[in-house]
DNA sequence: GACCTCATTTTTTTT
DNA sequence: AAATGAGGTC
């Protein structure tokens, strides 16, 4: 028998996970936590081209995260080599991104559309709400109410997107939504009522902006080829075969989009953990893989169970928990190690004590040896980061936030990009939302007032933001006139010489329109900002076309994600997911605050725990802290879930000093 | 009318 | 971290 590329790396899996990967057809593959689900995953690609010969260029590999992506992209090469490698590996949005830039008038735009990150979304929306307030549509809210309605309606727009409705079918399918969603509050109900009212015109504006939102990237498509048959044959046909990672968290738009381009050979293999299904919230919904079997007669689930991960304590634990997550499919974790070490349970009597102990603790594992990038720290909310930063500052110990603000969502990036979009096409109504942005950056004397008139002039003439200024100020005299005639001329001066390097013309913006001189000129607290800049322009050369560089921006790349070798990472359970450490703290695990009260979802907090209990391969601390926030605290009732024959005290009852512990001082920083 | 500073607030979770 | 509000100055 001749040997087939990859079937080596077949030869090394369980037998269900062979089976697995063997099989053909609709199949779901229900994986545990650490049961190697993207081993199966990679090898269900392998054994796909290399036993039944399919082309690589014929297989679609869809993930949620670009993470996840990048991850089976460099498996899969690793196994078959690059050059047969599949050319379709992506997440949902940039498949969906790769279909609307074909065809951009199955969503009625227009070549060279932008992509409208949520910023962008929140942005229009307020404008919306602001008018229907003065409308009388509801009452005159200030300040936080209203943010908390703008962020509101906002999410529940993409929400209607990712359940497959249609602008004006919206108002159609409200309670039925509002009883999904459970939201009792008269609040939420309201904010449901009010995003379908708006949704139309919200649609209508980022159509007038030529741009698609998250939602729309997907949505179009999905759309286009539920109504035209021939559209859906020939998207259809350019595969043979569709693999799915974290199929439990996929929403109906997700669904449908994998049945569509499935449908004519039916062979869809699927991986997940209904267990794991934590994004509620962003419409997933864990019925799809639980019901597998019913939408894809003949099709196969197999379940790993055998998991190579963690201590017999910590399956336990997460074992202990999961079990009581209603409506899931039946499965329980075992593992041929031992028990381990028992879970560290640590009370602390405030916030900062267990910053400290947590940081100390650390400290005191490195010391021992324990690589840092072997630790993690995880929490239900990125604010909880705050104090534990400063404490791991203070010790000395590296430490890496992962996901927390990412580099494309910060204010002087999307500044320095809004510059960039405006002198792209200042003419254009695509670059408003960016005129808006820069306009006052620096302060050009444009408050809220001068822009209402810039907006009526444009409105009236039906031209650019950016036209409608530079008509109004060309000859206005005053103490502003001045500075706006100069940004405009700046801009139309750089928008003229479009040949010049992206880096180049990214630096020249920055530096001739006042912007960088800005942060210069605030010394030491520009300082952040203006490293990012820098960073911006070496990042720029990578970036042809343009559109590029914004598409990437607004879909949220991975950016520096791999740089932290040698730190302790702290990131939030959600960001956690898929990720495995040595080590694992999870704090913050207190009644109200996890499980979260403002979840009405209450098995996906559990879902959540169990997620976070299964990052952990041989020690894993959970604390809690019974005074926070200013206010008293129970121990979540995860706690006293977990069998205590897993549990112990652990350093905790040894440092509740607290500084004491820290105060002698570390000289060094704990590197190895 | 716009700007500045200072204080306050309030966070889900993310493509 | 970012968005608000207040109060004072130009």
């Amino acid at each position: 028998m001749q040997t087939v590329p990859g079937e080596g790396m077949l030869a090394g899996l369980t037998p269900p996970q062979r089976q697995a990967a063997r099989k053909e057809g609709a199949v779901v593959v229900l994986a545990g936590a650490g049961t190697g689900k993207t081993r199966t995953l990679v090898a269900g690609v392998v054994d796909r081209i290399a036993r039944r010969g399919i082309p690589p260029s014929r297989i679609l590999a869809v993930t949620f995260t670009n993470r996840a992506a990048e991850e089976m992209r460099s498996r899969i090469a690793d196994a078959v080599g690059a050059d047969r490698a599949p050319g379709w590996i992506g997440t949902f949005h940039a498949h969906g991104r790769r279909q609307l830039r074909n065809d951009p008038d199955i969503a009625r735009l227009r070549e060279g559309f932008g992509i409208a990150d949520a910023e962008d979304s929140r942005r229009i929306v307020r404008r919306l709400l602001q008018a229907a307030m003065a409308d009388g549509a509801f009452e005159e809210e200030n300040g936080e109410v209203f943010r908390q309605r703008v962020k509101s309606v906002t999410t529940r727009i993409a929400l209607f997107k990712d359940d497959l409705v249609l602008p004006q079918q919206a108002a159609g399918v409200v309670e039925e939504l509002v009883q999904r969603y459970a939201g009792d509050a008269p609040d939420d109900v309201m904010a449901w009522h009010l995003a379908a009212a708006l949704y139309p015109a919200y649609q209508a504006a980022l159509r007038e902006a030529n741009m698609a939102d998250f939602g729309d990237l997907l949505l179009w498509p999905t759309v286009t080829m539920q109504r035209d048959e021939a559209y859906r044959r020939d998207w259809g046909r350019r595969f043979d075969a569709i693999l799915a990672d974290e199929f439990q968290d996929v929403n109906r738009l997700q669904y449908q989009w994998l049945r569509l381009l499935s449908q004519d050979h039916g062979e869809i293999f699927s991986v997940g953990d209904d267990a794991q299904s934590i994004y509620g919230w962003r419409g997933a919904n864990v019925a799809y893989i639980r019901n597998f079997l019913n939408d894809f007669p003949g099709g196969a689930m197999i379940a790993l169970e055998q998991n190579f991960r963690s201590t017999g304590h910590i399956l336990s634990a997460a074992n202990a928990v999961i079990a009581l997550d209603s409506g899931r499919l039946e499965k329980t974790l075992f593992t041929a190690s031992g028990p381990g070490e028992p879970i560290e349970v640590v009370e602390f009597s405030g916030g900062l004590e267990e910053a400290q102990g947590i940081a100390s603790e650390i400290g005191r594992r490195l010391l021992e040896g324990v690589a840092p990038d072997d630790i993690a720290i995880l929490y239900r909310f990125n604010f909880m980061s705050r104090l534990l930063e400063e404490q791991l500052l203070k010790a000395r110990i590296p430490y890496e936030l992962v996901n927390d603000t990412a580099f494309w969502q910060r204010g002087v990036i999307r500044d320095a990009l809004a510059l960039l979009r405006l002198a792209s096409c200042p003419d254009d109504l695509q670059s408003d939302e960016a005129f808006r942005r820069v306009i006052n950056q620096p302060a050009r004397g444009v408050g809220a007032k001068t822009l209402a008139k810039i907006e009526a002039v444009a409105e009236q003439e039906y031209i650019s933001l950016f036209a409608a200024a530079e008509r109004m100020f060309a000859s206005a005299t005053g103490k502003s006139a001045g500075r706006v005639r100069a940004f405009v001329a700046t801009i139309r001066e750089i928008s003229a010489v479009d040949n010049a390097p992206l880096a180049e013309r990214i630096r020249e913006l920055l530096d001739r329109t006042g912007y960088a001189d800005m942060y210069r000129a605030a010394g030491e607290d520009g300082r952040a900002a203006l490293e990012n800049l820098e960073e911006l322009v070496g990042l720029a050369a990578e970036f042809t076309p343009l559109g590029d560089l914004f598409d990437h921006a607004a879909l949220g790349s991975v950016s520096g994600a791999a740089s932290g070798e040698g730190r302790v990472r702290l990131m939030t359970i959600h960001a956690a997911k898929g990720l495995e450490y040595g080590h694992v703290f999870l704090m913050g695990w207190e009644d109200r605050l996890f499980p979260s009260a403002s979840n009405p979802d209450a098995d996906e907090e559990r879902r959540l725990a169990y997620v976070a209990l299964t990052r952990g391969r041989r020690r894993v601390a959970i604390t809690w802290c019974a005074w926070r926030g200013g206010r008293c605290a129970d121990p979540s009732v995860f706690l006293s879930e977990i069998p205590p024959a897993a549990l112990c005290h652990g350093w905790l009852r040894k440092h509740r000093k607290g500084p004491s512990a820290t105060r002698t001082g570390h000289p060094a920083p704990y590197v190895r």
